[in-house]
DNA sequence: TAAGGCTGTTGGAACGTTCCAACAAGTAGG
DNA sequence: CCTACTTGTTGGAACGTTCCAACAGCCTTA
């Protein structure tokens, strides 16, 4: 692989002409600055960026962490934050851990080996010391669907969990629905619990509690789509028609809820622009050398 | 963040010391070696990779290129090529391309950038010329579903695409149906074209010709199952009950496919074992320094 | 003409590793 | 006691960049 020592040689200047060519910050002699460009059009010269990296301290690359690639709404996530990354010159160190432990402090290591400028979270599982490792090593992170940080250093992207499991209990309650239940994802994700949270609070104003699903609930709002797709299926192998019998109402919005088939309804998030303006949060932070310590709300219209 | 050189000072050796101590195949006498692990942990020290694969010219990377994170068959192959590479110690660089040139182009220049040890494509557009940019700068490439390869230091993964699709026709076949249609991406992938030609030759032999969707087809036979999925969803708003007007099969068995909703007739095909297979050539070829040249069926049962 | 100011160009140090050749200190054999 | 060998340890060069201080010309201007 050629180097910016054999374009210099080729061009008869020295290395320094050559970088000035090439990151164009230092006015460099229109006729020296021709010869260079074509040199390394010759020698189909790309810079190396790992030697750029050491010497700048900057990787130029972010990770990003989901617990599930083959789940559209992460999958969106991971999607949205990738094409921002790169967008602004960042590669994606895409990662997904099936929220387990051991795999998630991998990543982290493996981030922290890498010295990626940031790491946006997608979701972990409960008591997970990923951030914590990441920010005491002042990489600024950012996780999507988090709820209150613990640590004043994280940035948080949130959908509107209360504000959508209201709409969900209020759609559920006008159509008649008095046994409400709420099943959570059975990996233990952060969210899970703050998404149940809304559930019981919007319950709550209307003076019901919310019933487990195998004591006659009539209706069933998943931690997520993919879930309540799987509940769908599952009710139904068992025989009971679905919404006839019992209803069931998801979360996230993918594509496929408004699949015929499914007509599921669901409360909406954006995950690509949950991905890209998580990276922005990130990258923003990174340049400036400090953390991100920002919670934003993403509206579900 | 601390570095060889301040671990070496706290522990009072010179940074070969300690640098024999990580990497473990220089003997260090028992005593020297506790004292530097002692300083490697009370540092919280990490190993700079970036600065080790300048060094050892590797960027312990592999570059992952498909066409969309959200269709769960590139999901799965994306998800199985990352495990597969952070089991071996490499990182994961991801990128979709919407099967768009110029982004595949971005991804390719990027990863020369980087020095990516090898390449791993799920997909691409037809015409690409990412796989010729990777294989004239010697990075091994490994291409999932694509035929025929034209380059023969190209590394192929491929579906068992015609017996796929005879058993797809056979199946429809036997229950009755003799105008088929197949329909394929409309991003024109380079494996579109050989599944339509696996799906005309099983008609021939039956001396049987295919007819387009609107001609009355009675049964269609999709490139993949998220375009089934989509089909579905097409003719049913169109009124047309599927399949007692009209059968859709798919080919990829994602897991959605068996859902009780679905209940898609599919042609399996293992995605993530695919992403894995993939992974080990490219790496093996990788540490040999040479191509892949190797082509590879997987059978689908 | 000497001093000063521009415009381009350049060598060298630094980034944090690895690895080789060299060396120090001890042991064994003659 | 000298040589040869073993076992540990070490300094320094190299990997491919960036960037700073220095410098070489050349043009002004007093």
């Amino acid at each position: 692989m050629t180097t910016l020592i054999d374009v210099a040689r080729k061009a008869g200047v020295s290395k320094s002409t050559v970088s000035n060519v090439i990151r164009g910050n230092i006015p460099v002699a229109k006729e020296t600055r021709d010869r260079v460009e074509r040199a390394i059009a010759d020698t189909r010269y790309h810079p190396n960026v790992i030697a750029r990296s050491l010497k700048a301290r900057s990787s130029m690359a972010i990770g990003i962490v989901v617990p599930d690639l083959t789940n559209p709404f992460y999958a969106e996530l991971a999607a949205g934050a990738e094409r921002a990354a790169n967008a602004l010159g960042y590669a994606a160190l895409i990662t997904h851990t099936d929220c387990a432990l051991p795999t998630e402090q991998e990543a982290g290591h493996a981030f922290i080996q890498r010295r990626v400028d940031a790491v946006i979270i997608g979701g972990i599982s409960r008591g997970s010391t990923l951030p914590a490792m990441l920010l005491d090593r002042d990489i600024p992170v950012v996780v999507a669907s988090f709820g209150e940080p613990e640590d004043p250093r994280l940035g948080v992207i949130d959908p509107d969990d209360p504000g959508a499991m209201e709409a969900i209990v209020s759609h559920l309650y006008e159509l008649g629905h008095r046994r409400l239940a709420f099943v959570s994802h059975h990996l233990l994700e952060q969210s899970g619990e703050r998404r149940r949270l809304g559930f019981e609070a919007a319950l709550a104003q209307r003076g019901l509690r919310s019933v487990k699903l195998g004591e006659g609930a009539t209706a069933v709002a998943a931690h997520n789509d993919m879930l309540a797709i799987a509940i769908i299926d599952r009710l139904e192998r068992q025989g009971l028609r679905v919404p006839e019998d019992i209803s069931v109402v998801g979360y996230d919005d993918i594509p496929l809820a408004s699949h015929r088939r499914m007509n599921l309804t669901t409360a909406h998030s954006d995950a690509v622009e949950m991905g890209r303006r998580a990276v922005q949060l990130a990258v923003d932070a990174a340049r400036e050398g400090r953390h991100v310590s920002h919670r934003e709300i993403q509206a579900s219209p």
